[in-house]
DNA sequence: ACTTGATCCTCACGCGACGTGAGGCCGCAT
DNA sequence: ATGCGGCCTCACGTCGCGTGAGGATCAAGT
């Protein structure tokens, strides 16, 4: 097999498989007199068990290590592990990202400083949750946020209500507020889904960091205490 | 300000200030007459703003045209984008990457052929699951199997013992089948969480892919009828 | 004034996995 | 003989710096 049809035949380019060659990943093992290079079968399985380890994001010294040293389980696990490093450290980034695009939609022509201050809240905020939650925890989460679509988003409007009783003074029984308590324990049982670690680390990190709390839009401790005091049932 | 001083300050390099020089998105404004940089108040807060949006991943060169042109919302918004493609990309690769590592913990010594067909076997199956539900879908679902630590490592175990009761005939409403019908039910329940569409979407999956469900290590369709023949209660 | 240690300067190569030419040889068909 | 397509070997560019190399400058102590 020359390499042009070894290139077709596997999609890759025949610039990829000079630089496997460069890198002695895939040496073919003959040439013609003139110097083509030329592919035997071994050749081409070879070139395919790099297509599969390559697809696994393996680095290409690795998949020579590794097709060399035959220590497939240890070196998986060891990149199954880093793997998951990028994915909780990009998972933390696009939280981040979409707190700060969010709160762009609401502020026309920002200014850098604008930017630069929304920047350092969302990340603080994400910072802050991510030491109350597990990695794990956090995708789950955002998971659920994002397959139920418009449950977080309705606490604004929640918490708007609820504190324009409180400062109109309605009395905590009025059937109105009692309106508000139940939705209010709807929203969150849609976080903590009955989990009373969930709702335990919420509260700790409620009280903890008053001052992230209120910079992401969550309530206070005289909200939390108001509704509290709203008779149930 | 001198160039180690902001350096330090920032939590940079000197040579990530020269670099930033080179590329053109903070030239300080003056030199001494020796030619040492000096970066006065608008060039420190310049880094600064360089500083959060590279951490927001954005490309040195996006950070530039950013600052140049104050398009904030449109930038970052389809960076977004771009941030959930390769998270969705790196999700999915992690999903593979696990299930080979898992197979691999029950094969000691494999062949790198093994390997290879291994990979396959798990991308193809990844990939088919990947046709039936959302990204958000499988991120949920993976984020529950992360959380939940050990519901899903059940399935193989109660295949097996369903398939030895069918194997041994016995009766499907004799209490052990009974039983085993029950944690059926309650793996399912797992899953899908009373959410009709996912469960809906399960099925077909198994009924239109037998042979990806079957090297997964799932139940086929005789196993499926078998189970629907236990009475309940 | 002289030395010393810290800081500063400007090149310039290296990383990872190739893309993209540049310039020239090989092989087959007309 | 004349194409034309495939092949060959350099060799530079990518992205965001790290890491020296070799030399000038600065502030302080002697």
């Amino acid at each position: 097999m020359r390499v042009g049809e070894l290139a077709g035949a596997t999609g890759l380019t025949v610039r990829t498989l000079h630089h496997w060659e460069e890198r002695g990943l895939v040496v073919p093992s003959a040439r013609t007199p003139s110097g083509h290079r030329v592919y035997d079968d071994a050749d081409v399985r070879r070139v395919y068990q790099v297509v599969a380890l390559r697809e696994l994001g393996l680095p290409l010294d690795t998949i020579g290590d590794l097709l060399a040293s035959g220590a497939f389980g240890a070196v998986l696990a060891a990149h199954l592990e880093q793997v998951d490093a990028r994915l909780v450290a990009l998972q933390s980034l696009r939280g981040t990202l979409a707190g700060v695009v969010e709160r762009l939609r609401d502020t026309p022509d920002p200014a850098p400083s604008d930017v630069l201050r929304m920047i350092d809240e969302v990340s603080r905020v994400n910072d802050t949750f991510a030491q109350y939650f597990t990695p794990e925890q956090v995708a789950g989460l955002q998971a659920r946020r994002a397959e139920g679509e418009a449950t977080a988003a309705q606490w604004p409007e929640l918490i708007a209500a609820v504190r324009a009783e409180m400062d109109a003074g309605t009395d905590p029984s009025h059937p109105r507020v009692r309106a508000l308590a139940a939705r209010w324990a709807e929203l969150l049982a849609q976080f903590h889904r009955g989990d009373p670690e969930l709702r335990a680390r919420l509260d700790r990190m409620r009280t903890e960091n008053p001052a992230e709390v209120s910079a992401a839009g969550g309530p206070d401790q005289a909200m939390i205490d108001w509704i509290g005091r709203v008779p149930r049932g």
